[in-house]
DNA sequence: CAGTTCAGTTAAGTTGTACTTATGTGAAAT
DNA sequence: ATTTCACATAAGTACAACTTAACTGAACTG
């Protein structure tokens, strides 16, 4: 992979001067004049063997072969310096980016953000939405929090509590629903953001859980655990709420579990971090938080009759 | 995005050396010396602030920086290296690399190669299979034909002729199923690769066409539009054949078009090259080939009654 | 239509990066 | 105990990269 590149400054003044179409405002930015600028290209020209620019009255334009090295020569110094960036990050200990999914983000990080930031106010969080990312190096991201079963390896990764799904509602609602045979007529919220789980956690487990034979069908549905939540927050209905984003609405008493009976689903929130990186002051630090956070309303899961949902498959 | 970029060269050792984990190697990577390598280490090291390397007894091992850096830098020197011979490639004009769906690679292409060889003997033609090709010079793509509606900007776009879609079978089978009336209990075989087109053009469609009510409904079904005219040349059954992937059988008398009724789909295929690069001799010499191959077999389509699907929107 | 400006080129000379050879260091292998 | 191995360091060199300064040639400008 080597021998084949040319010198790379000559690259490097050939991607700035593709980029502006001129060689002038390149040479401005690289922080050279236009005759070093000239000469870099004219370098990279005799290295290929044709022209890359074709040199018109006032203006520059880009030859076949320049149209073929331009988008990639952008491509591969824009990797580079996000390289770079991710490297000079490791020395940053008072910025720390997070990413996570939107119903993590919302129910769990922003309700505890200001305690952090009490605890540790010398670091600067920063969130990153999204699921994608894959790479954290890559991506310019210290931390990411995700759900599921797997263990990465080549990362650091920490597994949380285990999730289970538990109904939750409002008191208000509660009072309307005293059984679990009153609550088969209740509405019921749909989480569609677990149904990729296998065993199943869903309304129908949760009923045969409690030997009761009922099968849920109609009720809204939510694509996205938090909006779900909201809504019974808003006493919409009742919501099969996963642990790591009812347990703060349950221990504030703004939802209830009256039915103490839990599906242990077998997925859990993992925190992912670079290998290497747990050591990192302000890393270290958010790993601890998180963990004495959650160990904070233990005593809800205590409460509860855990049962693995892997036990009650559908006949 | 510029000066937040260490000395090139320092960084290309240092990705070098995290790729083989090892200086001396690095070394002889880049044809330099250790002494060398080891300074532009040291010299990176210095920019960044801290140590990327932790020098152990007979090893070295990535620090966390280090371990921040590496797999980005790695992607940025591919990228530039590929853009650099994708520019190379710009000089070559012996080999010429098409891409190139399957059905199109199997049903167009591939019958007509020979015929290629002997009328552009120092052409080197290579495929490179794959649909999700997006940008041609980032990957190492001369040539992409292309099906559908919509027209590319930024790339040299040539629609070729419209495709349109007529029962076709062997000539065995249409004495089996002489009349429209009969074909409706012929053993249809459906082309999914077609479905995503709008207006569809399907067996409803191309009955409505010919005044004959009937839904089509059961028959093998191909999600390749090429396995979908195998079945049909194995006797299978009569499919709906895209122009382009059946002339050449129709031409040979392998298969028979006998109700010579097509529906217009109004999409087509599409010779795709970067701007600039029509001009370049052996790609000239490919489309001018593709235009005059498509010419050869016209007659066909003339003896053809064309209807626009768009004129048979179901009821 | 001269004069000015603008964008890139070329020439000559300077600086400093990247490289070399040669020697040094420390720990593991023999 | 000696050798070997992998990298570090010192001292010196060569050339790449850059500078200033002068040049070209075309397009605006009044």
């Amino acid at each position: 992979m080597s021998d084949r590149l040319p010198p790379l400054t000559a690259l490097r003044a050939f991607e700035a001067a593709a980029r502006h179409m001129s060689f002038a405002r390149a040479a401005e930015e690289l922080h050279v004049t236009p005759a070093a600028l000239s000469f870099q290209i004219k370098s990279l020209e005799e290295h290929l063997g044709t022209q890359v620019f074709r040199r018109l009255n006032r203006a520059v334009e880009l030859t076949e072969a320049g149209l073929a090295l331009a988008p990639g020569t952008t491509d591969g110094f824009q990797a580079l310096a996000a390289a770079w960036r991710a490297a000079e990050r490791t020395q940053d200990n008072q910025t720390l980016i997070v990413t996570a999914g939107p119903a993590f983000t919302a129910k769990w990080m922003a309700p505890r953000l200001y305690e952090f930031a009490q605890a540790h106010p010398e670091v600067e969080l920063r969130f990153a939405a999204g699921l994608k990312i894959v790479d954290l190096a890559r991506d310019g991201v210290d931390v990411a929090i995700r759900f599921g079963y797997g263990t990465e390896t080549d990362h650091y990764t920490l597994p949380l509590a285990e999730e289970w799904v538990c109904p939750v509602m409002t008191p208000e609602m509660a009072t309307r629903f005293p059984t679990v045979e009153s609550l088969t007529k209740a509405p019921l919220i749909f989480d569609d953001s677990i149904r990729f789980l296998k065993p199943t956690s869903d309304w129908d487990t949760w009923f045969r859980a409690m030997g009761v034979d009922f099968s849920a069908t109609t009720g809204p549905r939510f694509s996205q655990a938090d909006h779900a939540i909201d809504a019974a927050l808003a006493g919409v209905g009742v919501v099969l709420g996963r642990r790591a984003l009812v347990v703060k609405d349950l221990a504030d008493g703004r939802l209830v579990a009256p039915f103490p009976t839990a599906l242990q689903t077998g997925a859990r929130f993992r925190f992912l971090c670079a290998e290497g990186a747990q050591n990192r002051p302000h890393i270290a630090a958010f790993r601890d938080w998180i963990v004495a956070e959650i160990n904070k309303n233990s005593h809800i899961t205590e409460a509860m009759t855990l049962i693995p949902s892997k036990d009650l498959t559908a006949p």
